[in-house]
DNA sequence: CCCTATATATAGTGACCCTATATAGTGGTG
DNA sequence: CACCACTATATAGGGTCACTATATATAGGG
């Protein structure tokens, strides 16, 4: 498992990437992350709601508890507009993160 | 300028990669990275100087005041074997973050 | 002589992920 | 039917780390 001061801020970006896919309760994005990460990426409950909580705070998300008649009580999340629109640049500065890291292990070598 | 919650944690490798092609003192660490990646990654002095401290305690660094008799106080700092042996496993560690962010991004494609 | 760049250092703040804990419904097993 | 594992949400408290702000001091140019 990545440890948790190399994988700090990331938890966002993971959380607004499964739910790109559609609208899912705190506990199941929990399990998302992990599996579509095959284990790599894990992030606690405790860390998952108030980052949750913040995130829907921002207008990134818009919670809703579920009224279909659901037998367990659960907090349905899903994608603002304004969450979708924060997707791309934020990919967008990790991938220069990567690179800058990158940059930094060639440049002792050229 | 690559954000302070995303970067967090990578200080530490970048200060290790910029050490690897020999010793420097602070104030150089600093200009070196800032450089090395085009300004894309930065950080202060102020939070560069503790996480010096930090990495000498843990005896990845080893700090010594230079005595070439040079006009300014410089504290110059050099890997040790311990603090070179750290430089794979943590750069494996931050791709397999990068790996796992790509594969999240990937899922609801598929 | 002032201003900028160089160079190190500390105090205080804020963000965020952690462990620990609480609460409670559901379903299987002995 | 008692127990336990899993599901599901929630909060308290702690630790790490990069930030702003501030302090100190020397070197060199205009």
């Amino acid at each position: 498992m990545i440890g948790a001061n190399i994988k700090r801020g990331s938890a966002e970006l993971a959380v607004l990437s499964v739910l790109e896919a559609g609208p899912l309760h705190g506990y199941e994005i929990a399990r998302r992350i992990e599996r579509n990460t095959r284990g790599a990426l894990r992030f606690t409950l405790a860390s998952l709601y108030p980052l949750l909580y913040r995130m829907e705070a921002r207008g990134w998300l818009k919670a809703a508890w579920s009224e279909t008649g659901d037998a367990r009580a659960r907090r349905c999340y899903r994608l603002t507009a304004a969450g979708r629109k924060k997707l791309a640049p934020l990919r967008k500065e990790w991938n220069e993160l990567f690179r800058a890291l990158g940059r930094l292990a060639e440049a002792h070598h050229a």
